[in-house]
DNA sequence: GGATCAATATCGAGA
DNA sequence: TCTCGATGTTGATCC
């Protein structure tokens, strides 16, 4: 943890090339001003003239907010910036090689931009409550899955996709688990599907399919049920 | 296009909450600080004190960035905000009702915060190259999917996902088409099985399937041609 | 409001 | 580097 504030104040675009120079990689550079915005990569878009909330972090992710949303409109992840004046208007080029995009940020001459620089500190971050974590408490608790069920693998990978869990009943019949932390869809049932045809392509036709979600939409519980299926209701409060 | 700065300055942690009062919904507050994060949710999380910046929307949205990464360490969209004081913190909290979600800030009353306060305009915004575009282009040219093909329907909809493009051939064969704007993998790959299982289980038998896409990766190419599945190379940068 | 799917998705893990 | 799947995904659309 530290964190300083580098510069507060207003600037001239005239002198932003050299600003943004200046700070860029060293801090975090915040601006507010009136921008036109072209994206040309995987998509393209061209965003008119407004004023706009636009942050340059130190790895060179670039953010362009509006008033609205979680999401920027424009945005460039870890890229390489370059700015320049070209009759009259500077331009900020934050270019990503892989893959291959442009996102350039066009700003008057005439106009003044609101600037605050910024060093950002990074303090520990602890989550829970990932699909991780259910995997990790099923595999410890296989008699959630049934009674005498015996864990065999977690994340197998296949050429069909990746396993969450494999199991084995008293049986031996193995169990093939798919996870997910919320709301199973007719994806996460057919994810199921994908590995027992996988399994059973092998030659291995003792294979049983097992869903654990929290709930299950109607359609993917409707065919859970037409490949014979099960729906365990697992959630991810009844580990925490 | 508006936008105007309405302040710019250092702020005392024990008038922060007047302060986010006076200007929460009247325009975007911007807020460097050292806090606390805790989030209780889908998931739940806790950041440690650091310096962090912190970003309130007119339309309640929170985001806090650290110094890299595009993504926001914590955030909550579209949510109710109330300032609370308790034991010398100031409690920031975002609540959120769909999903339940709480998100807090806490900061020490003897700490200061960088704070602007702005508002953002809102320009045309337009966007090409996505995958809405090139179905309307392969509706508009049949021919890109076979000789004498036509065109039958667009989005259709089935229990078992949502169907991008159905031709017919001249023999009178459906072409069930999964279109991706970029590499194709092994889900796209059974995406399109789960279609043509679907017809099949219908009694039509005579259903081809076509994946659309750029590219595919070596392991959807071989779902593919397991199941006899035709994939046709077309690029978003044929279309515009 | 629920379900389904795209996204310039981003991000991280594993081979 | 490529592939694959999770994400507190968000956001939009269509029923």
């Amino acid at each position: 943890m530290n964190g300083k504030t580098l510069f507060r104040g207003s600037v001239g675009v005239k002198d932003l090339r050299e600003f943004i120079v200046k700070w860029f990689k060293r801090a975090t550079i915040v601006l507010v001003g009136a921008c036109e915005i072209i994206y040309e990569g995987r998509a393209s878009s061209k965003a008119g003239k407004a004023t706009r909330l636009i942050i340059i972090k130190e790895d060179g992710t670039v953010l362009v907010h509006e008033s609205r949303g979680r999401e920027p409109i424009n945005w460039q992840p870890n890229s390489t910036i370059t700015v320049e004046l070209v009759n009259d208007v500077m331009t900020l080029k934050a270019v990503r090689l892989k893959p291959k995009e442009v996102l350039k940020i066009n700003m008057s001459l005439t106009d003044e931009v609101e600037a605050l620089v910024v060093s950002l500190g990074s303090g520990k971050f602890e989550i829970s409550g990932t699909e991780e974590e259910l995997v990790e408490y099923l595999a410890r608790n296989p008699t959630l899955i049934g009674e005498g069920v015996e864990l065999v693998s977690r994340e197998v990978i296949t050429p069909y996709g990746r396993i969450d869990l494999i199991f084995r009943d008293r049986l031996g019949s193995l169990i093939l688990v798919e996870v997910k932390r919320g709301v199973a869809d007719v994806d996460a049932a057919f994810q199921l599907k994908r590995y027992v045809d996988y399994y059973k392509s092998l030659g291995i036709d003792e294979v049983v399919g097992v869903l654990v979600a929290p709930e299950a939409t109607p359609n993917a519980r409707k065919i859970l049920s037409q490949y014979g299926f099960k729906l365990k209701n697992i959630n991810l409060s009844d580990v925490r």
